[in-house]
DNA sequence: AATATGGCACAAA
DNA sequence: CTTTGTGCCATAT
């Protein structure tokens, strides 16, 4: 099989990002999971964090996978992440989201075969 | 090129 | 429920 590619590919992780519905949450590794990287969670974050292309990428609808906030950009974002999530539905409560499991969106991993 | 940091995840205690 | 330790990957300097 041919595998070649071994780094994350920046753009499918925001097109799959960008595909996540208004009020719903996922989380870092759901996103590289999608991508077709299981163990770069941490990576997603990465490329969250350098966040090249900002409003367009809802990357603060991205949170822990045990349903908390996670980042963005510090304590500081957190409340303002939490802001934005709560007012797109999303309930967020002493920093864990409410009914984690409700608001949770898996990203169809349909593209994991991408070349 | 190498080191340090970080917006993670999971298991064990 | 909280804390610790480990793995994993991208970015910045």
């Amino acid at each position: 099989m041919s595998v070649k590619k071994k780094v994350i590919d920046r753009g499918l992780v925001y097109e799959l990002l960008k595909k996540v519905p208004k009020g719903r949450v996922t989380t870092y590794g759901a996103l590289a999971r999608a991508v077709g990287h299981p163990d770069s969670a941490r990576a997603i974050g990465a490329l969250m964090r350098s966040n090249p292309y900002a409003p367009t990428v809802p990357c603060h609808r991205v949170v822990y996978s045990d349903g908390r906030l996670g980042g963005y950009g510090g304590i500081k974002g957190l409340g303002k992440k939490a802001r934005m999530l709560a007012r797109e539905g999303v309930k967020v409560k002493n920093g864990r989201i409410v009914n984690f499991e409700k608001h949770y969106f898996e990203i169809p991993q349909t593209l994991s075969s991408y070349p």
